[in-house]
DNA sequence: ATTATATGCAACCATATAGTTGCATGTCAA
DNA sequence: TTGACATGCAACTATATGGTTGCATATAAT
C-alpha cells in the first residue's frame, strides 16, 4: 500500500493544480465554474485536477445547491514543512526568505 | 517554458526520492553507495533519483575523491511553505502540529 | 413543465516517468 | 600498472498521468 502522504505530493506535482491552489489561497470558496475561467483546458480536466486535490485533502469542497465551492486546506503543506525543516532551522530560513522578498520588492501577504 | 519550481515538486512526487531526503535529513553527507543500501532498486535508479533532486536544488552534492557526498537543501521546501501558508496562519498551524505530535507521543527532532 | 445551468462519469490517447540492463570512466590501493 | 571500487551514461520497457470527447444527472429559472 502506498502511503497516503503520496497523494499530497502527487497532487502538488502538476503546475495546473498548483495554480488552482494559488487561486484558492488568494480567494477562498470559488466554484468549479469560476476555477475553469482563465485556463486553456476543458472543464473536465479541471474537475479531475480538483478530484486529486480533494483526495489529497489539500482542497475541501462544500456544496451550495448545484454549485460546488472549494477551500484550500493548509495542513498537509505544513506537514511537508515540518518533515524536512528542523525546528532549529526555521528561524534562519524565514529570515532568509524575508530578506530575499525585501530585495525583490515584492509585497508579502 | 515550464517554471523551474516545477522541478522541485516533480522531484518530491516520488516516494523513493522522499525517503532519500529523509535519510539525508537524518544524516548529512551520505555517499551514493550508502544511499543505495536498504533500497530494493538498482544503483542506477538511485543515481537517477539523486540527479532529479539535484536539478531541483533539493540536494547539493560534494565530491571527495571518487566519492560523492550528498546534502539536503531546505530552501526550496521553505518556499513551498510560504507560498500557501499566510503569515497569520503559521502560528496556529504550528500549534496544531505540535499538539498532534504530543498526542501521538512521537518525539520531534 | 420545459429549458438552461452546474457538475459528474467513462472511455480513450499521447506523453512522461521509474525502473531495468549493459557498458564506460575515473580514482584509489597493492 | 594492474585490479578493485565508486560512479556516470545510454538504450529500452512498462506503467502512470494529463488531456480530450461524449453522454448523464441534478438543481435552478421561466
Amino acid at each position: 500500500m502506498v502511503p497516503n502522504e503520496d497523494k499530497v505530493f502527487k497532487a502538488l506535482a502538476d503546475n495546473s493544480r498548483r495554480l488552482l491552489l494559488d487561486r484558492l489561497h488568494k480567494k477562498a470558496g470559488l466554484t468549479l465554474g469560476e476555477l475553469c475561467e482563465g485556463h486553456d483546458m476543458s472543464r473536465q480536466a479541471v474537475t479531475k485536477h480538483l478530484a486529486l486535490l480533494e483526495a489529497a485533502n489539500l482542497v475541501v469542497p462544500q456544496w451550495r445547491g448545484r454549485e460546488k465551492l472549494h477551500y484550500l486546506n493548509p495542513v498537509p503543506i505544513n506537514e511537508i514543512y515540518t518533515r524536512w525543516i528542523s525546528k532549529y532551522e526555521r528561524g534562519r530560513l524565514q529570515a532568509l526568505h524575508n530578506l530575499r522578498q525585501a530585495l525583490e520588492e515584492k509585497d508579502d501577504d
